[in-house]
DNA sequence: CATAAGTGAACGAACGTTCATTTTTATTTT
DNA sequence: AAAATAAAAATGAACGTTCGTTCACTTATG
Protein backbone atom coordinates (compact mmCIF):
# COMPACT_ATOMS: atom_id res chain seq x y z
CA UNK A 1 0.00 0.00 0.00
CA UNK A 2 2.50 2.45 1.53
CA UNK A 3 5.73 1.72 -0.97
CA UNK A 4 7.44 4.89 0.49
CA UNK A 5 10.56 2.53 2.54
CA UNK A 6 10.21 3.56 6.12
CA UNK A 7 13.24 5.96 7.39
CA UNK A 8 16.04 4.62 9.09
CA UNK A 9 15.15 6.27 12.14
CA UNK A 10 11.60 5.13 12.16
CA UNK A 11 12.93 1.76 11.83
CA UNK A 12 15.07 1.57 15.15
CA UNK A 13 11.99 3.56 16.74
CA UNK A 14 10.17 0.41 15.84
CA UNK A 15 13.01 -1.81 16.95
CA UNK A 16 12.74 -0.04 20.30
CA UNK A 17 8.92 -0.70 20.95
CA UNK A 18 9.27 -4.08 20.10
CA UNK A 19 12.02 -5.09 22.19
CA UNK A 20 10.70 -3.15 25.12
CA UNK A 21 7.56 -4.92 24.79
CA UNK A 22 8.82 -8.37 24.69
CA UNK A 23 11.31 -7.40 27.67
CA UNK A 24 8.09 -5.56 29.76
CA UNK A 25 6.15 -8.98 29.32
CA UNK A 26 8.78 -10.90 30.25
CA UNK A 27 9.96 -8.81 33.17
CA UNK A 28 7.61 -6.08 34.23
CA UNK A 29 8.10 -2.51 33.81
CA UNK A 30 10.19 -1.89 36.58
CA UNK A 31 12.62 -5.10 35.85
CA UNK A 32 13.05 -4.40 32.67
CA UNK A 33 16.22 -2.38 32.17
CA UNK A 34 17.25 0.12 28.95
CA UNK A 35 20.28 -1.67 28.74
CA UNK A 36 18.24 -4.88 27.62
CA UNK A 37 16.01 -3.07 25.17
CA UNK A 38 19.41 -1.74 23.83
CA UNK A 39 20.82 -4.64 23.43
CA UNK A 40 18.00 -6.38 21.64
CA UNK A 41 16.94 -3.48 19.77
CA UNK A 42 20.43 -3.81 17.97
CA UNK A 43 21.59 -0.29 19.18
CA UNK A 44 23.79 1.68 21.91
CA UNK A 45 22.41 2.27 25.07
CA UNK A 46 22.23 6.25 24.41
CA UNK A 47 20.58 5.76 21.25
CA UNK A 48 17.24 5.65 22.46
CA UNK A 49 16.87 8.50 23.87
CA UNK A 50 17.21 10.01 20.20
CA UNK A 51 13.93 8.66 19.78
CA UNK A 52 11.94 8.70 23.46
CA UNK A 53 12.47 11.33 26.25
CA UNK A 54 12.57 8.29 28.66
CA UNK A 55 11.50 5.13 29.89
CA UNK A 56 8.22 5.69 31.07
CA UNK A 57 7.51 6.99 27.43
CA UNK A 58 7.91 3.65 26.02
CA UNK A 59 5.58 2.03 28.10
CA UNK A 60 3.06 4.68 27.50
CA UNK A 61 2.96 4.20 23.70
CA UNK A 62 2.87 0.61 23.99
CA UNK A 63 -0.23 0.63 26.60
CA UNK A 64 -1.77 2.48 23.70
CA UNK A 65 -0.45 0.69 20.84
CA UNK A 66 -1.39 -2.65 21.87
CA UNK A 67 -3.50 -3.09 24.71
CA UNK A 68 -6.08 -6.23 24.37
CA UNK A 69 -9.20 -4.26 23.63
CA UNK A 70 -7.49 -2.94 19.73
CA UNK A 71 -6.72 -6.25 18.74
CA UNK A 72 -10.24 -7.90 20.25
CA UNK A 73 -12.79 -5.64 19.25
CA UNK A 74 -12.59 -5.36 15.89
CA UNK A 75 -12.78 -9.06 15.71
CA UNK A 76 -15.73 -9.10 17.22
CA UNK A 77 -17.35 -6.93 15.42
CA UNK A 78 -17.00 -9.04 12.20
CA UNK A 79 -18.96 -12.26 14.20
CA UNK A 80 -22.19 -12.60 12.24
CA UNK A 81 -24.92 -10.80 13.69
CA UNK A 82 -28.18 -12.37 12.39
CA UNK A 83 -29.18 -13.47 15.77
CA UNK A 84 -27.86 -12.99 19.67
CA UNK A 85 -26.76 -16.53 20.22
CA UNK A 86 -24.76 -17.45 17.03
CA UNK A 87 -23.00 -14.32 17.70
CA UNK A 88 -22.84 -14.90 21.09
CA UNK A 89 -20.86 -18.24 20.10
CA UNK A 90 -18.90 -16.87 17.59
CA UNK A 91 -17.75 -14.29 18.92
CA UNK A 92 -17.10 -15.65 22.13
CA UNK A 93 -14.63 -18.46 19.99
CA UNK A 94 -12.97 -15.55 18.34
CA UNK A 95 -12.02 -13.75 21.22
CA UNK A 96 -10.79 -16.48 23.08
CA UNK A 97 -8.59 -17.49 19.55
CA UNK A 98 -7.45 -14.41 19.53
CA UNK A 99 -6.19 -14.37 22.85
CA UNK A 100 -4.72 -17.17 22.21
CA UNK A 101 -2.76 -16.09 19.04
CA UNK A 102 -1.17 -13.28 21.48
CA UNK A 103 -0.81 -14.79 24.81
CA UNK A 104 1.09 -11.87 26.13
CA UNK A 105 -1.15 -9.06 25.43
CA UNK A 106 -2.92 -9.65 28.45
CA UNK A 107 0.35 -8.92 30.59
CA UNK A 108 0.80 -5.28 29.04
CA UNK A 109 -2.32 -4.21 30.81
CA UNK A 110 -1.47 -6.04 34.11
CA UNK A 111 2.06 -4.34 33.99
CA UNK A 112 -0.67 -0.84 33.78
CA UNK A 113 -2.12 -1.87 36.60
CA UNK A 114 0.43 -3.37 38.78
CA UNK A 115 2.98 -1.38 38.36
CA UNK A 116 1.22 2.25 37.31
CA UNK A 117 -1.69 1.60 39.06
CA UNK A 118 -3.85 1.89 36.47
CA UNK A 119 -2.61 5.66 35.54
CA UNK A 120 -2.96 5.35 31.93
CA UNK A 121 -6.41 4.01 32.12
CA UNK A 122 -8.44 6.80 31.10
CA UNK A 123 -6.56 7.40 27.84
CA UNK A 124 -6.65 3.87 26.88
CA UNK A 125 -11.01 4.30 27.57
CA UNK A 126 -10.95 7.11 25.65
CA UNK A 127 -9.40 5.66 22.67
CA UNK A 128 -11.19 2.75 22.44
CA UNK A 129 -14.84 3.86 22.87
CA UNK A 130 -15.20 4.75 19.38
CA UNK A 131 -14.67 1.11 18.58
CA UNK A 132 -16.80 0.02 21.69
CA UNK A 133 -19.86 2.10 21.28
CA UNK A 134 -21.02 0.58 17.71
CA UNK A 135 -20.58 -3.28 19.66
CA UNK A 136 -22.72 -2.20 22.35
CA UNK A 137 -25.17 -1.05 20.27
CA UNK A 138 -26.01 -4.04 18.29
CA UNK A 139 -26.49 -5.69 21.74
CA UNK A 140 -29.20 -2.84 22.74
CA UNK A 141 -30.81 -3.29 19.14
CA UNK A 142 -31.75 -7.11 20.03
CA UNK A 143 -33.87 -5.96 22.16
CA UNK A 144 -36.82 -8.66 22.03
CA UNK A 145 -34.48 -11.53 21.95
CA UNK A 146 -32.26 -10.70 24.51
CA UNK A 147 -33.03 -10.53 28.71
CA UNK A 148 -33.37 -6.66 29.63
CA UNK A 149 -30.56 -5.86 30.65
CA UNK A 150 -29.03 -2.84 30.00
CA UNK A 151 -26.51 -2.74 26.95
CA UNK A 152 -23.16 -1.99 28.61
CA UNK A 153 -23.52 -4.65 31.32
CA UNK A 154 -24.14 -6.90 28.48
CA UNK A 155 -20.83 -6.15 26.92
CA UNK A 156 -19.10 -5.85 30.40
CA UNK A 157 -20.28 -9.58 31.40
CA UNK A 158 -19.39 -10.78 27.98
CA UNK A 159 -15.55 -9.71 28.17
CA UNK A 160 -15.26 -10.17 31.59
CA UNK A 161 -16.56 -14.19 31.28
CA UNK A 162 -14.35 -14.63 28.54
CA UNK A 163 -11.31 -12.34 29.96
CA UNK A 164 -11.59 -14.64 32.84
CA UNK A 165 -11.99 -18.05 31.22
CA UNK A 166 -8.85 -17.50 28.98
CA UNK A 167 -6.83 -16.03 32.08
CA UNK A 168 -7.75 -18.90 34.32
CA UNK A 169 -7.07 -21.68 31.45
CA UNK A 170 -3.44 -19.89 30.95
CA UNK A 171 -2.46 -20.13 34.67
CA UNK A 172 -4.20 -23.33 34.84
CA UNK A 173 -2.58 -24.87 32.18
CA UNK A 174 1.10 -24.79 33.85
CA UNK A 175 -0.38 -26.14 37.15
CA UNK A 176 0.10 -29.63 37.12
CA UNK A 177 -2.59 -29.96 39.90
CA UNK A 178 -5.80 -29.34 38.71
CA UNK A 179 -6.51 -30.72 34.94
CA UNK A 180 -7.91 -28.56 31.99
CA UNK A 181 -11.52 -29.36 31.07
CA UNK A 182 -12.15 -30.23 27.38
CA UNK A 183 -14.86 -28.12 26.24
CA UNK A 184 -14.92 -25.74 28.75
CA UNK A 185 -15.16 -22.84 26.74
CA UNK A 186 -18.25 -24.50 25.59
CA UNK A 187 -19.74 -24.60 29.02
CA UNK A 188 -19.08 -20.94 29.65
CA UNK A 189 -21.20 -19.83 26.33
CA UNK A 190 -23.70 -21.81 27.56
CA UNK A 191 -23.70 -20.31 31.58
CA UNK A 192 -23.57 -17.15 29.14
CA UNK A 193 -26.43 -18.08 26.79
CA UNK A 194 -28.77 -19.82 29.37
CA UNK A 195 -27.41 -19.59 33.28
CA UNK A 196 -26.72 -21.84 34.96
CA UNK A 197 -30.19 -22.78 36.76
CA UNK A 198 -32.02 -25.74 35.00
CA UNK A 199 -34.80 -25.29 33.16
CA UNK A 200 -38.42 -25.16 35.31
CA UNK A 201 -40.36 -26.09 32.02
CA UNK A 202 -40.96 -29.62 32.52
CA UNK A 203 -42.32 -28.88 35.96
CA UNK B 1 -7.87 -17.03 71.85
CA UNK B 2 -4.20 -17.61 71.98
CA UNK B 3 -2.34 -14.99 74.99
CA UNK B 4 0.98 -15.80 74.80
CA UNK B 5 2.35 -13.11 73.65
CA UNK B 6 4.26 -12.54 70.49
CA UNK B 7 8.10 -12.98 71.09
CA UNK B 8 9.91 -9.77 69.57
CA UNK B 9 11.69 -11.22 66.82
CA UNK B 10 7.88 -12.41 65.42
CA UNK B 11 6.00 -9.20 65.81
CA UNK B 12 8.88 -7.22 63.61
CA UNK B 13 8.89 -10.33 61.62
CA UNK B 14 5.19 -8.98 61.28
CA UNK B 15 5.60 -5.83 60.96
CA UNK B 16 8.10 -6.69 58.06
CA UNK B 17 5.56 -8.63 56.03
CA UNK B 18 3.05 -5.90 56.71
CA UNK B 19 4.86 -3.25 55.44
CA UNK B 20 6.06 -4.98 52.53
CA UNK B 21 2.59 -6.00 51.78
CA UNK B 22 1.79 -2.23 51.53
CA UNK B 23 4.58 -1.45 49.32
CA UNK B 24 4.25 -4.45 47.46
CA UNK B 25 1.13 -3.28 46.19
CA UNK B 26 1.67 0.87 45.96
CA UNK B 27 4.42 -0.12 43.87
CA UNK B 28 4.81 -3.56 42.36
CA UNK B 29 7.27 -5.58 43.41
CA UNK B 30 10.45 -5.08 41.75
CA UNK B 31 9.93 -0.89 42.04
CA UNK B 32 9.37 -1.20 46.16
CA UNK B 33 13.32 -1.18 47.41
CA UNK B 34 13.84 -3.10 50.80
CA UNK B 35 14.97 0.32 52.27
CA UNK B 36 11.68 2.02 51.90
CA UNK B 37 10.17 -1.69 53.61
CA UNK B 38 12.47 -1.25 56.80
CA UNK B 39 11.80 2.27 57.04
CA UNK B 40 8.34 1.30 57.75
CA UNK B 41 8.42 -1.52 59.36
CA UNK B 42 10.24 0.78 61.76
CA UNK B 43 13.66 -0.94 62.10
CA UNK B 44 16.99 -0.57 60.22
CA UNK B 45 17.87 -2.22 56.97
CA UNK B 46 19.99 -5.26 57.68
CA UNK B 47 17.60 -6.01 60.69
CA UNK B 48 14.91 -7.80 57.87
CA UNK B 49 17.73 -10.03 56.73
CA UNK B 50 17.73 -11.17 60.85
CA UNK B 51 13.79 -12.94 59.45
CA UNK B 52 13.86 -13.12 55.43
CA UNK B 53 17.04 -14.60 53.88
CA UNK B 54 16.09 -12.54 50.99
CA UNK B 55 13.39 -9.80 49.20
CA UNK B 56 11.73 -12.68 47.13
CA UNK B 57 11.34 -14.86 49.91
CA UNK B 58 9.48 -11.72 51.84
CA UNK B 59 6.86 -12.13 48.70
CA UNK B 60 6.38 -15.87 48.37
CA UNK B 61 5.27 -16.10 51.87
CA UNK B 62 3.06 -13.18 51.03
CA UNK B 63 1.14 -14.08 48.29
CA UNK B 64 0.71 -17.90 50.03
CA UNK B 65 -0.57 -16.07 53.40
CA UNK B 66 -2.83 -13.33 51.68
CA UNK B 67 -4.04 -14.36 48.10
CA UNK B 68 -7.45 -13.26 47.39
CA UNK B 69 -9.19 -16.83 47.51
CA UNK B 70 -7.80 -17.15 50.96
CA UNK B 71 -10.12 -14.57 51.87
CA UNK B 72 -13.13 -15.04 49.74
CA UNK B 73 -13.74 -18.99 49.70
CA UNK B 74 -14.79 -19.18 53.68
CA UNK B 75 -17.02 -16.64 53.05
CA UNK B 76 -18.56 -18.58 49.73
CA UNK B 77 -18.26 -21.51 52.33
CA UNK B 78 -20.90 -19.42 54.51
CA UNK B 79 -23.26 -18.66 51.82
CA UNK B 80 -26.89 -20.20 52.30
CA UNK B 81 -26.73 -23.26 50.77
CA UNK B 82 -30.94 -23.90 50.61
CA UNK B 83 -31.42 -23.64 47.10
CA UNK B 84 -28.48 -22.81 44.12
CA UNK B 85 -30.22 -19.50 43.24
CA UNK B 86 -30.15 -17.89 46.38
CA UNK B 87 -26.59 -19.25 47.02
CA UNK B 88 -25.45 -17.62 44.20
CA UNK B 89 -27.05 -14.51 45.06
CA UNK B 90 -25.73 -14.59 48.55
CA UNK B 91 -22.33 -16.12 47.50
CA UNK B 92 -21.81 -13.15 44.32
CA UNK B 93 -22.70 -10.65 47.21
CA UNK B 94 -20.32 -11.77 49.67
CA UNK B 95 -17.69 -11.77 47.69
CA UNK B 96 -17.87 -8.35 45.90
CA UNK B 97 -18.31 -7.53 49.27
CA UNK B 98 -15.46 -8.43 50.63
CA UNK B 99 -13.03 -7.72 47.50
CA UNK B 100 -14.85 -4.15 48.31
CA UNK B 101 -13.35 -4.30 51.92
CA UNK B 102 -10.04 -5.11 50.44
CA UNK B 103 -9.25 -3.46 47.56
CA UNK B 104 -5.77 -4.25 47.12
CA UNK B 105 -5.81 -7.72 47.29
CA UNK B 106 -6.29 -8.91 43.93
CA UNK B 107 -3.08 -6.81 43.13
CA UNK B 108 -0.63 -9.17 44.88
CA UNK B 109 -2.15 -11.73 42.16
CA UNK B 110 -1.57 -9.71 39.44
CA UNK B 111 1.97 -8.97 40.85
CA UNK B 112 2.60 -12.81 40.96
CA UNK B 113 1.64 -13.12 36.92
CA UNK B 114 3.51 -9.91 35.98
CA UNK B 115 6.59 -10.26 38.03
CA UNK B 116 7.33 -13.65 38.69
CA UNK B 117 5.09 -15.29 35.76
CA UNK B 118 2.93 -17.36 37.60
CA UNK B 119 6.04 -19.48 39.02
CA UNK B 120 4.20 -19.77 42.49
CA UNK B 121 0.79 -20.18 41.31
CA UNK B 122 1.15 -24.49 41.83
CA UNK B 123 2.09 -23.91 45.07
CA UNK B 124 -0.90 -21.51 45.59
CA UNK B 125 -2.99 -24.03 43.92
CA UNK B 126 -2.29 -26.86 46.01
CA UNK B 127 -2.77 -25.00 49.48
CA UNK B 128 -5.95 -23.99 48.15
CA UNK B 129 -7.11 -26.51 47.32
CA UNK B 130 -8.48 -28.26 50.20
CA UNK B 131 -10.91 -25.21 50.64
CA UNK B 132 -11.59 -24.62 46.92
CA UNK B 133 -13.33 -28.73 46.65
CA UNK B 134 -15.99 -28.66 49.49
CA UNK B 135 -17.34 -25.41 47.31
CA UNK B 136 -16.80 -27.18 44.04
CA UNK B 137 -18.88 -30.03 45.77
CA UNK B 138 -21.66 -28.17 46.73
CA UNK B 139 -22.51 -27.26 43.25
CA UNK B 140 -21.67 -30.91 42.25
CA UNK B 141 -24.91 -32.18 45.00
CA UNK B 142 -27.82 -30.05 43.26
CA UNK B 143 -27.97 -31.94 40.22
CA UNK B 144 -31.30 -31.49 39.09
CA UNK B 145 -31.51 -27.76 40.00
CA UNK B 146 -28.51 -26.84 38.03
CA UNK B 147 -28.34 -27.39 34.08
CA UNK B 148 -25.93 -29.88 33.35
CA UNK B 149 -22.48 -28.44 33.80
CA UNK B 150 -19.55 -29.65 35.39
CA UNK B 151 -18.95 -28.23 39.01
CA UNK B 152 -15.92 -27.10 38.64
CA UNK B 153 -16.44 -25.24 35.44
CA UNK B 154 -19.29 -23.94 37.28
CA UNK B 155 -16.76 -22.82 39.91
CA UNK B 156 -14.47 -21.37 37.59
CA UNK B 157 -17.35 -19.17 35.60
CA UNK B 158 -18.67 -17.98 39.06
CA UNK B 159 -15.46 -16.44 40.32
CA UNK B 160 -14.46 -14.73 36.79
CA UNK B 161 -17.68 -13.16 36.43
CA UNK B 162 -17.85 -12.21 39.75
CA UNK B 163 -14.06 -10.94 39.43
CA UNK B 164 -14.21 -9.44 36.36
CA UNK B 165 -17.71 -7.59 37.60
CA UNK B 166 -15.35 -6.38 40.65
CA UNK B 167 -12.15 -5.12 38.68
CA UNK B 168 -13.83 -3.48 35.95
CA UNK B 169 -16.19 -1.68 38.68
CA UNK B 170 -12.41 -0.62 40.09
CA UNK B 171 -10.68 0.53 36.95
CA UNK B 172 -13.96 2.20 35.82
CA UNK B 173 -14.92 3.88 38.70
CA UNK B 174 -11.59 6.28 38.55
CA UNK B 175 -12.32 7.11 34.69
CA UNK B 176 -14.85 9.85 34.35
CA UNK B 177 -15.26 8.87 30.83
CA UNK B 178 -17.50 6.29 31.51
CA UNK B 179 -20.35 6.27 34.40
CA UNK B 180 -20.58 3.25 36.17
CA UNK B 181 -24.51 1.57 36.04
CA UNK B 182 -26.10 1.51 38.96
CA UNK B 183 -27.27 -1.83 40.49
CA UNK B 184 -24.79 -3.65 37.63
CA UNK B 185 -24.30 -6.36 39.66
CA UNK B 186 -27.26 -7.37 40.05
CA UNK B 187 -27.25 -7.40 36.50
CA UNK B 188 -24.54 -9.89 35.96
CA UNK B 189 -26.05 -12.01 38.92
CA UNK B 190 -28.93 -12.66 36.72
CA UNK B 191 -26.62 -13.16 34.20
CA UNK B 192 -25.06 -15.86 35.65
CA UNK B 193 -28.66 -17.46 37.09
CA UNK B 194 -30.51 -17.38 33.42
CA UNK B 195 -28.43 -16.38 30.87
CA UNK B 196 -28.79 -13.13 28.24
CA UNK B 197 -31.63 -14.98 26.04
CA UNK B 198 -35.10 -13.92 26.66
CA UNK B 199 -37.47 -16.83 27.65
CA UNK B 200 -39.25 -17.94 24.22
CA UNK B 201 -42.02 -20.08 26.71
CA UNK B 202 -44.21 -16.96 25.24
CA UNK B 203 -44.16 -18.03 21.88
C1' DC C 1 24.81 -15.01 80.04
C1' DA C 2 23.99 -17.09 75.60
C1' DT C 3 21.39 -15.98 71.90
C1' DA C 4 18.34 -13.32 69.26
C1' DA C 5 17.57 -8.88 67.28
C1' DG C 6 18.94 -4.45 65.63
C1' DT C 7 22.36 -1.14 63.68
C1' DG C 8 24.37 1.42 59.87
C1' DA C 9 28.37 1.66 57.13
C1' DA C 10 30.22 -0.59 53.18
C1' DC C 11 30.23 -3.48 48.80
C1' DG C 12 29.81 -4.32 44.09
C1' DA C 13 26.52 -4.17 40.68
C1' DA C 14 22.98 -2.18 38.09
C1' DC C 15 19.96 1.53 37.25
C1' DG C 16 18.14 5.76 34.10
C1' DT C 17 19.96 9.52 31.96
C1' DT C 18 23.38 12.82 29.85
C1' DC C 19 26.86 14.17 26.74
C1' DA C 20 30.78 15.02 23.70
C1' DT C 21 31.87 12.76 19.73
C1' DT C 22 31.63 10.05 15.53
C1' DT C 23 29.09 7.92 11.85
C1' DT C 24 25.34 7.54 8.81
C1' DT C 25 21.60 9.28 6.25
C1' DA C 26 18.97 12.16 3.21
C1' DT C 27 18.95 16.20 0.62
C1' DT C 28 21.02 20.00 -2.09
C1' DT C 29 24.47 21.87 -5.04
C1' DT C 30 27.69 21.24 -8.56
C1' DA D 1 26.31 11.20 -11.23
C1' DA D 2 29.41 13.13 -7.88
C1' DA D 3 30.47 16.04 -4.24
C1' DA D 4 29.05 18.86 -0.46
C1' DT D 5 26.53 19.48 3.60
C1' DA D 6 23.39 19.93 7.35
C1' DA D 7 20.55 17.08 10.09
C1' DA D 8 19.60 12.73 12.12
C1' DA D 9 21.17 8.71 14.33
C1' DA D 10 24.45 5.97 16.86
C1' DT D 11 28.19 5.43 20.08
C1' DG D 12 29.96 4.26 24.67
C1' DA D 13 32.07 6.36 28.53
C1' DA D 14 30.69 8.80 32.50
C1' DC D 15 27.53 10.71 36.25
C1' DG D 16 25.05 10.41 40.26
C1' DT D 17 21.68 7.23 42.43
C1' DT D 18 19.87 3.43 44.07
C1' DC D 19 19.66 -1.35 44.45
C1' DG D 20 20.01 -6.06 47.32
C1' DT D 21 23.00 -8.03 50.33
C1' DT D 22 26.82 -8.57 53.78
C1' DC D 23 29.19 -7.82 57.96
C1' DA D 24 31.46 -6.40 62.17
C1' DC D 25 29.42 -4.67 65.92
C1' DT D 26 26.16 -3.17 69.65
C1' DT D 27 21.94 -3.71 72.20
C1' DA D 28 18.04 -6.22 74.05
C1' DT D 29 15.72 -10.37 75.29
C1' DG D 30 14.44 -14.50 77.68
Amino acid sequence: MDDTPLTKGERTRQAVMQAAYDLFLEHGYAAASMRQIAERAGLALGGIYNHFPNKEAIFSELILDRHPYRQILPIMLNAPADDPESFVRSAAQAMVAELGKRPDFIKLMLIEIVEFNGRNMPKIMESVLPEVLPLVQRFGQQKGLLRDIPPFIFFRAFLGLFFSYYITELLIGDTPIIQTQSHALDHFIEIFLHGVLANKETA
